[in-house]
DNA sequence: TACATTCAGGAACTTGAATACCGAAATAAA
DNA sequence: TTTATTTCGGTATTCAAGTTCCTGAATGTA
């Protein structure tokens, strides 16, 4: 796995929207996305659930259903669909999550605090525009 | 939790590490190392079996034992000791570890590979005896 | 209307990493 | 030698993410 945080979840969350994207103004189904992605079918109906209650797609029921983006892609970030499934990550304070430490003054955060808010300004600054032509 | 990826173990790791580089040259218990961290014995106890059997660390048993540093403080890493705790991160490839992907370009991995070899870089400049004071 | 397709959502199960437990072995000190 | 202390290492438990299963509700088509 890689060193950043991202979740089985939020990654299915980011490359079906960015399919949705691509096949814009079409909405695509569960069962497709789930086969173009290689992924279970449930987990993926699951994860846009969430994103269908997050308002970031709409959903349509029904034969030829499935689910569109609810806002222009090009106000869609990366970040703001990353937060929904994974969406209790916290940029300051301590990294670890702790209330004591051995410490005066910490040993991490410094570093690890810059690093999680460049984190947070890359994702913030990638639309899902930007994925049309991949 | 943090958006960088490190686990309980890991923390407990680098915090337990630079007690004991602060402390040099005598050598610490698990037992005191797990007050001074708040944190569980029978972890941290594991966390060191593994540190130990990486040479990072010195065990000995007995009373007066304990866990000592293994080499200079300023020959051991941030990164060194996290590799041995969380090892099996990749720096290259598809950020998910995925064999296939709907996308002929990746659109993910430039930037979060960017990330990666950002956090190694600064985890393999952090040494042991960067801490001594704090 | 009848039917097939698709999303909604609760509940139970699986799995693997993380964490905890416990008896054994080593060793310093009394 | 006995006792207290400490690490060693296998095993067990916990926990959360992911997965599966199932029933229900919406909706286009014949």
């Amino acid at each position: 796995m890689s060193l950043v945080n991202v979740s089985e979840g939020a990654s299915l969350a980011l490359h079906g929207m960015a399919l949705i994207a691509r096949q814009q103004p079409q909405r695509l189904s569960v069962k497709y996305l789930a086969e173009k992605l290689h992924a279970s079918q449930a987990h993926l109906a699951k994860v846009f659930q969430k994103l269908s209650k997050a308002k970031l797609v709409k959903s349509v029921r029904g034969p030829t259903g499935g689910f569109q983006l609810n806002k222009p892609a090009d106000q869609i970030t990366f970040w703001d669909i990353f937060r929904v499934i994974d969406g209790d990550k916290e940029l300051g304070g301590c990294p670890f999550g702790k209330e004591y430490c051995a410490f005066h003054t910490c040993i991490f955060s410094k570093e690890l605090n810059r690093i999680s808010q460049d984190i947070y300004e890359t994702f913030n600054k990638m639309k899902l525009s930007d994925f049309v032509g991949s």
